[in-house]
DNA sequence: ATTACTAAAAGACGAGTAA
DNA sequence: TTTACTCGTCTTTTAGTAA
């Protein structure tokens, strides 16, 4: 009896990364004129190496390549497509789930009593009714992040935040800054990151309409879930 | 004087490839339990293999971890997340781009003459009339691709054809077809693919609203291309 | 100029092992 | 169980060369 085992094997990485750039070279509308040299340059490799990429896409009917003495025409097959279409919906399920939340986790903080001042001026309270949709306590929660916290917050910047603006009030300037709608247990508060300051990036500081760390009985280095969700 | 360097380099494939299934494990929202057992089982690896690529992404600072006895946890950090980002636009230049043409070529050949019996079928023409906005000239030109063309026309099917139904007249039956609008040379024309058959993927047969072989004096054997443009 | 081979150098892999 | 090291093996890379 003869058995033919076909096996669908996983594209490697370099393999991938080599037909992906191709495509981008626009083999995948058509046949494209690429040297070994010019695909080694986009790939940071040898000419060598990128001649045997070729070879090795071919060979896996990811390509079709008709090689002459003074170059060769490359088109990405269908099964070459489809490749780079499955690598390209991880992609989207990475980041277009809108949908779901981040954590951030931190130690509560005593902060310098500033953040109450701040909260409690018009120019600025008005905004947060305006925009948040609740009258902020007089004071802030200020929590350290931790490492992962740390990261994930720099994540969320590239989130839609609410834009609090800046005014002049008493013959001095108030500057700007941004907030992200998120919760504490099952209380509703905001971050708050002052606009053109270099604030330290382990520290974020939080409002809410009510005085949470009285509600919730926190006290200094008490460990906080910080949820910021999207729902959209 | 004091010279430091900062080489942003380029993240290599197989790293990339591993932060891509972090970020599908979780680890792009929050931190997430990693063991390199599980990470190599995904990536069809050893654990050891795992186990350095996760040092190697630590170092090039892309994740963060925080290493336990047993199990370690992972988060993607900002940096990371710009390199997959950076990935994920790649690709979508690549597929998103609606605008542009496909290119296919191929040699004139004969045909039966069957085409410019089916095209003059009032069931079929009525069609043609309807969806291509041309009463067709009653005759096919058959075109053999190259194999780069071939390529391209099965890239092809991933998009929208224009939809031609079958039917029943004078006691048989008319099986359904899809069009594609393309232009040879100026002259407007359209891909027509036969639904249910095994039709020759080489081969592609297009009708005109007028006689295309006369108007630019083919032969067979000459060499034609077809170009398929989309604008939306 | 190309492509693609061969052979030496470099680097990656996984088994074994310790903590 | 884990992580992550060392070490021998094997693969991959690049330089050189031919066509």
């Amino acid at each position: 009896m003869i058995c033919i085992l076909i096996l669908v094997c996983m594209v490697m990485a370099e393999d991938l990364q080599c037909l992906k750039t191709i495509a981008l070279m626009g083999g995948y509308r058509g046949q494209v004129s690429i040297s070994s040299q010019a695909l080694g340059n986009r790939l940071g490799t040898s000419a060598q190496t990128a001649s045997r990429r070729l070879i090795s896409l071919e060979k896996q009917m990811l390509i079709t390549r008709s090689v002459r003495q003074d170059g060769q025409y490359v088109t990405i097959t269908k099964q070459g497509e489809e490749s780079l279409r499955s690598e390209y919906s991880d992609f989207c399920r990475i980041f277009e789930e809108k949908k779901g939340h981040f954590t951030l986790e931190g130690v509560l903080i005593d902060g310098l009593g500033e953040g109450a001042y701040y909260v409690s001026i018009p120019g600025y309270a008005d905004q947060f009714i305006r925009l948040l949709n609740f009258k902020p306590f007089p004071g802030t929660l200020n929590i350290r992040l931790n490492p992962t916290g740390i990261e994930t917050r720099k994540k969320l910047d590239s989130y839609e935040w609410i834009k609090i603006e800046g005014f002049q009030a008493d013959e001095r300037t108030f500057g700007g800054a941004r907030c992200l709608p998120c919760t504490i247990g099952d209380y509703e508060c905001a971050i708050i990151i002052p606009g053109r300051s270099h604030y330290p990036e382990d520290i974020i500081e939080l409002i809410s309409p009510v005085h949470i760390r009285e509600e919730l009985h926190l006290h200094s280095k008490d460990i906080i879930k910080v949820e910021v969700r999207f729902n959209d």
